[in-house]
Parts: structure tokens; sequence; C-alpha cells
DNA sequence: CACCCCATTGATATCGTTGTCAAAGAACAT
DNA sequence: ATGTTCTTTGACAACGATATCAATGGGGTG
């Protein structure tokens, strides 16, 4: 049989209630007493029984990821963050996909809270720029903290990265070598992401002195087929470009095989960059330039501050912007 | 407030335990008295509290995958099917990386398995070909189930696919396209799959009339790395194959980075297959002729037998082999 | 008809925690 | 010394299900 609260309590010689506080890190329990528990824990190999706590206390220690993402990477890294993030805290992952264009997606998601007791929500994009869709939790009183969220509400928890700035980098260091003629490939257009790496293109393009031509800026929306259509177009125009940057790496694998059956050769015909360093990126040759992101910290990032809200310890661990890492590889050359 | 066994059995008149009978599906019920409390059961939306369950019946309800692959694709995959079949029986999944190398990989597990009181495991490649760590689950008492198991021990649970016969498919195809010279990237040596598709390849190579070539026929480890390397020393040799199918796609798609940077064209002066279908065979030019594993369903169907054995329907859902799709692409021509 | 057996049902204890509330004692002000 | 407040602690109920075990009643048997 398992050790239990009894057990320890009859060991520390205290109530089991003490107990309790100390494990829960309630207040007003004298320090002497916290320490003799505690030790008494240590000693007996003490761990809580999750459903007693559970039943009792109302809560579930579940966290669910909320997720529309196709790109299975993403969410792998994602996914790992948080379950690293919930190590030894007693939290448990349950993964959710939701169609983010349902207009049953809210009153599902409330439904699915309320039925599982979910404690926290952790939302990827494009849920986490609807704002409408949070507002919808905030109503219901449900947590929940974001990941890459379109505005950055200092009250709510999120995480964030530095897509504008990275991109407006990448875009600089295309210019660098030498190049003046930069198509652009545009994400998801639900995605803010999607916004602020364009944006971050537009001003590098334009703080460097170069013109804009938007033949050779193109819808996209991430997927490799998307990026493939866009360089099909692109190399049909009479000049092209002797660079494009795609929002992300499927979007710039679409590319390079466009280009590459167009008898192209990249990057001697044709540099290219991406986005997000997937492994697509130097699994294909020649393997791309490209921005990684901390994906899987800042996913654990977004589970402890939920989670940190939880146990009372908001303080400690706040809303937070990661930063982006430039790395230039073989699709990029100099002119 | 939510609606608890209680009131259930208040409105059906009956005690709470009958209730909680039904509910379990227990024998030695009534009919008619089945009937009355499966309506009020559906009148007021009653769901079991889990926690109270688990509590109560010492279960946990909760399934923990084990895993120990890099593979980002296949574990999402994996997880995805898994999460599908939990779906609405009441089961969760937690995720759990192990270490296959680990001298404490046993120990490990049967203490993670006890603190958190898991109900059952599922376990993929390589963990899945150990049979001593296996042999000690069963020890421990440890419900599993295997996804691609080295030895089907038709008293355990587990799901395989047909890698041989998919192999020798695969090799039969690329022999029918007039190639003659055949070369194969073995996967890693503690998968049972890369021998099995190895012994496809063999075998096909073999029944139609084709010599074995070992300077044809590397050692990878499934890595996008393993098969660049091999390709270059394929390639370094003075007489090279017309064909090479690797036992995965990454290192398929490793073989033809290290093909492009020789200077060769796919599949003009090679052509190449993989296996697996990740998302790397059509996002690269040309895309990969490769074949395709169920996985998605085959790990819901691992989830399901475990899940059935809990619910006493051993009988409704067994142990399943799934077949393979053989996918043509560009990547292979006919000489 | 008396008896026993088996299927069906229910009253109540129980799982291991946290919540409620009150008691005890320390600290401080009057 | 007394009253008041605050800190610390514990006894016991409660969470919502399942387990135990006994009660009930219908059907079969001799």
């Amino acid at each position: 049989m398992a050790v239990t609260i009894k057990d320890v309590s009859k060991d520390a010689a205290v109530s089991i209630k003490t107990v309790s506080r100390v494990i829960n890190n309630e207040a007003n329990v004298a320090e002497a007493t916290k320490k003799k528990v505690l030790a008494s824990v240590k000693k007996l190999g003490f761990k809580p029984n999750k459903s007693a706590q559970s039943l009792r206390s109302k809560k579930s220690y579940m966290l669910a990821l909320l997720y529309d993402n196709p790109n299975k990477s993403y969410l792998a890294d994602v996914q790992s963050g948080i379950f690293n993030a919930c190590k030894n805290t007693g939290y448990n992952l349950v993964i959710q996909e939701c169609d983010y264009k349902s207009n049953k997606l809210k009153t599902d998601i409330i439904k699915f809270v309320e039925d599982f007791k979910i404690d926290g929500l952790i939302v990827t994009p494009p849920l986490s720029d609807m704002e409408d869709f949070l507002k919808e939790l905030e109503d219901h009183q449900i947590d929940y903290s974001v990941i890459a969220p379109s505005t950055m509400n200092p009250e709510s928890l999120y995480v964030s990265s530095n897509d504008y700035e990275a991109a407006y980098t990448l875009t600089s260091e295309i210019i660098k070598h030498g190049h003046k003629d930069i198509g652009f490939i545009k994400g998801h257009p639900k995605h803010s992401a999607s916004h602020l790496r364009f944006n971050g293109y537009l001003d590098a393009i334009k703080n460097h002195g170069l013109k804009r031509n938007d033949r050779w800026i193109k819808q996209g929306n991430f997927s490799f087929k998307s990026g493939f259509d866009a360089g099909v177009e692109i190399f049909h125009s009479e000049k092209i470009p002797t660079a494009i940057f795609a929002s992300n790496d499927s979007m710039a694998a679409g590319i390079m095989k466009s280009a590459q059956m167009k008898g192209m050769q990249v990057p001697q015909d044709l540099s290219l960059a991406g986005f997000d360093d997937s492994p697509i990126a130097h699994q294909i040759w020649p393997a791309l330039t490209t921005v990684k992101q901390p994906v899987e910290k800042m996913a654990a990032h977004a589970a402890k501050i939920l989670i940190a809200k939880f146990d009372g310890l908001a303080e400690k661990t706040k809303s937070k912007e990661f930063k982006s890492d430039l790395i230039v590889r073989e699709s990029l050359r100099s002119l």
C-alpha cells in the first residue's frame, strides 16, 4: 500500500490537516512544524494522491493544448515543451484539436473545459489571434496562456517571439548579400506572425532604400503547396527576383521545388530563405537559410506561467518575449 | 453543480450502487432497471467524476506512451492516433520519453508506472524490440500494448505492419522499372523493422535473379545524416547503382542531398526510394517513391486493444497486422 | 409446502485528500 | 489583569464514486 497523508501525520506527530497545509504551501504554518512535516514526507516518500486531491479540491490538474495547425513538427515541439514543464508539477496535458473556422468553436471548447474540468488552456496560433475567442474564455473565467498572441495584453498570460525583428534581420542579411530584388511569400493571413514577418520584410526593404515590387509578393498559407504555387507564378513572369524570402520553411521548400522544376539552380540562380528552422530546412539541398524560434522553450514557459498562477506564484513567472536566431545556410548566396 | 450519481439514482428511483453497476457494465442488472437508469443518465447528462472513480477503484485511467525516437512526424502520428482512440473512453494519455540504452530503463519505467498509477503502456520502437524489457513489464503485471514488435506473441497485445512484404513489393517495383543495380541503406539496427525491410529487399533481389552487392548495402540509423553519409560512401566508389532503396525517407533525402552535391540528377542519374511517406517525401524534388504505413491507425488500434482489455472487452478488439501502401513518385524512373 | 439457490438490489463503509470551523495559545493593547 | 486579535493547529465532514456484504424475492427441487 502506498504512503498516505495519514502515515505522514502520524510520523510527524501532527494532524493530517497540517500535513495538507505543508504540502500545499499554505500560509500560517510554523516554520518548525513545516520542517518536521517535510522531513517525514521525504523519509516516507509520500506523494499526494492526485485523484483524492482532485476530487476534494475540484481541480483536475489537467492542462489542455488547443491547436489547429497542420505542422506536425511545430506541434511536436510545443507538446514536448509543455510536457517538460509539467514534469514534477503534478499537472498533466491533454491535446485538443480544434477547427478555428467552426462557428461552434467557442461553445465546443467551453463544453470541453467544463466536461473535463480542465484547469487551464494553452492556446496556439491561429486560435491565439482570435480575440473574440479569448474574450469568451475570460467571460467564462477559464484560465489560459497564449503562444504568440496578436496583441500582448499585459493582464494576460502569454509568450511571444520577436517575429518582426527576426524578419527584419533576415531581410537585412539577404540585402547584405547584395540582393536588391527580393520576393516575399506571405504566411497564413489569419496568423498574426504572418503580418509581423511581412512588416519586418517591408521595413527592411524600405530602410535599405530598396523598392517594393508587388509582383514578387505573393500570398501563401504556410503550406508546401502554397509555396510551390507562388513559385510557379513568380517564375512565370519575365523578370524574376534574385532572392525570395518565404514566411516559413515549408513554403520555401515549395519554391525550391518549383524553381528546380523550371531548371533553376538554388542558390546560383535564386537565393532562398525560410522561417522556423523546421526539419525540412536542413533535409533539402541546398539547406535553407532560416530563423529558429525557441518553440519548445516558449511552449514550456507558456505552461509554466499558467501553473505558476494556479500555485499562487504568479509573481515569479511572467509573460515573456523570446528571441529568435538567424541561421544562414547554403540557400543564400552573395551576388 | 454537476450531476452526480446520486442525482441519477434519485431520478431513476434506484440505489446509487445500481447506477454504478449500470455505468460500469456489471453483470446481474435486470434489463428493465438498466434501461431506466440509462434513460436517467441521458436525461440528466450524467458523466461519472473521473477523480472519484479513480480514487475508489485505484485506477488512474491513464495510458502512457513510451518512446525513444527522434522522428517527430512519426511520434506526432502515433500520439494523434492514440488521442483519437482515447476520445470518449474516459482514458487519457501521458507521454514519456525514455532512453532505450539506459541501464536504469527498466526500474525507471516501473517506478514511473507505480508513481503515476499508470493503467497501461503503449510501447513504440525501438523499445518494442527489447524483449527483456517487455518481460520485465509482465513480471510486474503491467499491462501494455506494442507497436511493431519484433516477435508477435499471440498472448500479448500488439499492432504490426507488413514491413517485409512492403519492402519486397517496393524492391520488385524498382526491378520492374528496369533496375538491376540496386543499393540499400539499412535502418537502425535495434529496430526490428530494419531487418524486416532488409530481408524483403534481399528476397526480392534474389527471387528476381539479381545479385547482391554488399558495396551498395550500407548501415544507417534512420537519420538524415546517416543517409547522407551512406550516399557519400556509395558515390565514392567507381561503379554506382542505378537505384537506391533507403529504409526510410529521411535517409533517402540524405542520399538525394549527397547525390545532388556530387552533381548527379535524381532520377536521371539515380533512382531513389524511401519508406514511411513522411512529410519530407513530398516536400523535396523529385518527390520520393515510398511506402505509407497507416501509423495513426495502428497507434489508435494499439490504444483500443489496451482499453478493451481494461473494459473486459478483450474478445472484441484484438491484435492486428496493418497493410502498407506503395506510393510511386518521381524519384523512381524506368531505365 | 418447506427449502435452498441465485439473480437482483440497496445500505453503508471507504478511498485519500481538502474545506470548514472552532479551539488553543501567543502577542499586544488597554 | 483583562480583553482583543492574530497565528497556529486539529477534529470532523465532505468530495463522488466503488466495494462489501446483507437483504429481498422469484423459481426450482424434493
